[in-house]
DNA sequence: GTGAAAGCGCTAACAT
DNA sequence: ATGTTAGCGCTTTCAC
């Protein structure tokens, strides 16, 4: 394979290939996407010259001439937070084959850079958006709404999605987790938690939480936000003040596994009895964890799951009908682990 | 903000916004990228019209006319990672401002997927391409020397690049390790690691850390390797395995920070004296590790600098001159923790 | 099985 | 300050 001998600087097009193997434009077209009939002869002799000089289609003018972009948008809210990788893990699985590519924006929690990324996204007119969460600026709405591609909503099924949605009850995993955590005794409850208010998910669990302490005559005893920086050491930090502000609460809920980790540290570290002295558990089931000598309590977020679930759909929508309107809830598992006590 | 009145389900064009405002196609277009002078009010009644429509511009058209792509193809072998997802926010931060949007193509490691993912991304006619690695098959090497546009291989400095080139040495940074392993003292020293051959970055610190123990008339004592999994409960069960099969080592070496951390977890949990008894160092200097116990001795990889820097340079590049050729080799910063034994 | 013509929705270049 | 013309590189459609 020598150097493709392209040497003026403008970049190759079909008519080039055209010259090149005198085949009609239109015929090492058809070559180049396996469409229509095309005689044995002539495909190889187009295959060999847009090899020869190291043509690479131009999906610019493909698009705008066929009307068909094979990309999918994808807008998360961060890469730094393990749990979207994974989503996007699943996505890429889901599309596998589809001839679909997706394409990640990155919102930062932050609802105008979620419009400005999604208005972006649309202007490049991919086949379909997945974007995470259901509560979006009324310009994005309007967006989603007027795009008219398939849109899937993910990770959250608590309330109204634009088009189709996957995703968990997130008030739901916090009930079920406080209504656990309630059934094993526990009874002066401490939450710890980011202060994002733009993270619903997180906010959800919370409030389905307290309601389901509420249910069982208890309420949040003490509680502990964080900013930025390492989770892992936030979540020891949060437990030493916390429990030093505190000395009687004897659980500690977490609103994800890695600050629920370092919690869990810092305790055995100190020398708590964990399950028995305090109990604790996070949100997420981050395999990432398996390593610990202890498990830490939680509840799968079936992030990938979500991601292929999504990707399918977009997949699996005609290029023409677009029904949609799906709404899928996957069903979270509580893993007891080894941080809460048997009962 | 009521939703636009978009009743057809054919996407707007530019001649709908000019035709609801009642001026040239060309005018709408001036206004809507802030080109060219437009009076106050012909700006105004555009903006209101296509704001009305709820009008988002057709990027494809738009690229294909100025042959003009404010894309930057990235191209990385994994998101699951850490290290990859903060790359991708340095190239983020580092596009800030210059109008250039980031798209991920992600390669398992896999030169096969590599190709089809570069082919792909080329496809679409970007400003520059940022890829990890200097290893690529030779037809990837060809495809980015004929594409035209400004290409940074990242991550790794130890090698030709193909235009510019930012990074560290991993071979310098597994030999400086070495030195201070064994200015420590240590003798008896296991390697733990990945078995993938094509992560090359691995590969190269290996050698490098080798050769610096071969300078100190020592060698590596035994080795082990995995495959998949949790790499926190790899670096355990690894630790585990050659501790028992060789039980004088006195040091041991990981390939990276997650399985560094497992092992320092099984140690502490079984009792070894850290750093007396045994000494352990990683790779990366992840700050997700932040919150343990003990700080795991590593080397910062740079990466967030690295991302920053490789978008500086796209960003960077006039629109036609295309100089580049830049080589930026950054010096990685040994941190010792609290897993090597004073001197 | 192959080719010619028209045009996708925009913008560069040139009017005015 | 605004409008007109001619394409960007491909694919659709229709002809042969």
């Amino acid at each position: 394979m020598t150097k493709p001998p392209n040497d003026t600087r403008r970049p190759l097009t079909l008519r080039d290939v055209s010259e090149a193997s005198g085949v009609s434009e239109m015929t090492v077209s058809r070559v180049l996407r396996n469409r229509g009939d095309v005689s044995a002869t002539t495909r190889s002799r187009v295959l060999e010259a847009a090899k020869q000089l190291g043509y690479v289609p131009n999906k610019i003018a493909g698009a705008l001439a066929s009307q068909r972009v094979n990309l999918v948008g994808v807008i998360i809210p961060s890469l730094g937070n393990l749990v979207f990788p994974e989503v996007l893990a699943g996505i890429s699985d889901g599309l596998e084959g589809s001839g679909l590519q997706p394409v990640v924006g990155v919102t930062d929690y932050s609802p105008e850079k979620e419009e400005s990324v999604l208005y972006e996204m649309l202007s490049w007119r991919p086949s379909g958006v997945i974007i995470a969460g259901l509560e979006h600026s009324e310009a994005a709405r309007a967006m989603l709404i007027n795009a008219g591609i398939p849109v899937v909503e993910i990770m959250d099924a608590d309330g109204e999605g634009v088009d189709s949605v996957v995703g968990i009850s997130h008030r739901r995993a916090g009930l079920q987790m406080a209504e656990a955590i309630v059934t094993a005794g526990y009874k002066r409850i401490g939450f710890l938690g980011s202060k994002m208010p733009e993270d619903h998910r997180a906010r959800k669990r919370f409030e389905g939480f307290k309601e389901g302490l509420a249910a069982a005559g208890l309420s949040i005893a003490d509680e502990e936000f964080y900013g930025g920086g390492s989770a892992l050491a936030k979540g020891r930090e949060m437990t030493q003040t916390i429990l030093t502000r505190s000395p009687d609460l004897d659980f500690l809920y977490y609103s994800n596994d890695m600050i629920g980790a370092g919690g869990m540290l810092w305790c055995l570290d100190t020398g708590y009895d964990v399950p028995n002295q305090i109990g604790m558990a996070g949100f997420n089931g981050l395999r990432l964890l398996d390593g610990f000598s202890r498990r830490l309590a939680t509840m799968d977020s079936c992030r990938r799951e979500i991601g292929l679930k999504a990707a399918e759909i977009i997949a699996g929508v005609p290029h023409s009908g677009m029904i949609g309107g799906e709404k899928l809830v996957l069903e979270p598992v509580l893993q007891m682990g080894d941080t809460i006590r048997k009962v």
